[in-house]
DNA sequence: TATATTTACTACGACAAACGTAGTACGACA
DNA sequence: TGTCGTACTACGTTTGTCGTAGTAAATATA
């Protein structure tokens, strides 16, 4: 089955991450899982994408970080949780998205193949 | 207005050259300015990024150079033509471009606003 | 008690598409 | 003679993603 490369999800990564966090707060391996599913498979975030993700959108203001005291499972989590910044970035991103999906429309000629 | 940024962009040049090339023979400038007129200035490929992704093409198969003797205009012109290595990866390119689709929007979670 | 596995990161460098800036070169037109 | 439009070319930079590897704690397994 086609996989999603990376140049085509490029840009798109804060998006996924952003709408996780708008449930409430969370850290890089949760993510990591919760993405894996969400997307069924056909996109896996890789490990130092992510947290190179969250080190940009925190220097950014889109996110903020703090530690968890109780440690469940392996080791120390940083959580991260959505700023307001964030929010608007998001809602920017997401319009962006809805823009991008039109024009790249316009250059595609196939006719979308059934589920074969 | 809101503005497609590159990282959004990016990967999709080459759909929107080849799917130009689908036409018959093109060269940069022309394909520059048929790129502006059917995105509706919504997106403005930039000369260089243009040319590397001839360049680019031209190394993986995707498309052929050749030049024009005649000048209409300026300079002398190179004009591309798509292989058919080229339209096999246009049309995996498209596919991807669905599955993309697919995936993002399971992370977009705004309300479609109408045009205000 | 020793080791492996799972969880949860961190560090560091490489890659490649896109970009910014600048320059070249030719024709037409005023 | 100089500017404008056409049509590139050169070169170095930026940035998100990726590959590889290492660290560290808790839990499962032997």
């Amino acid at each position: 089955m086609a996989e999603i490369s990376s140049d085509v999800i490029r840009g798109y990564n804060d998006i996924i991450i952003l709408y996780l966090l708008l449930d409430g707060p969370s850290y890089g391996y949760e993510i990591s899982k919760r993405i894996r599913l969400l997307a069924e498979e056909k996109y896996v975030i890789k490990e130092t994408t992510l947290y190179s993700a969250f080190t940009r959108m925190e220097k950014n203001g889109y996110i903020e970080s703090f530690t968890d005291e109780v440690m469940s499972g392996g080791k120390k989590r940083t959580y991260y949780r959505i700023t307001d910044a964030g929010k608007e970035y998001y809602k920017a991103k997401c319009e962006e998205w809805q823009l991008t999906k039109e024009v790249i429309d316009k250059f595609i000629s196939i006719v979308q193949g059934e589920n074969t």
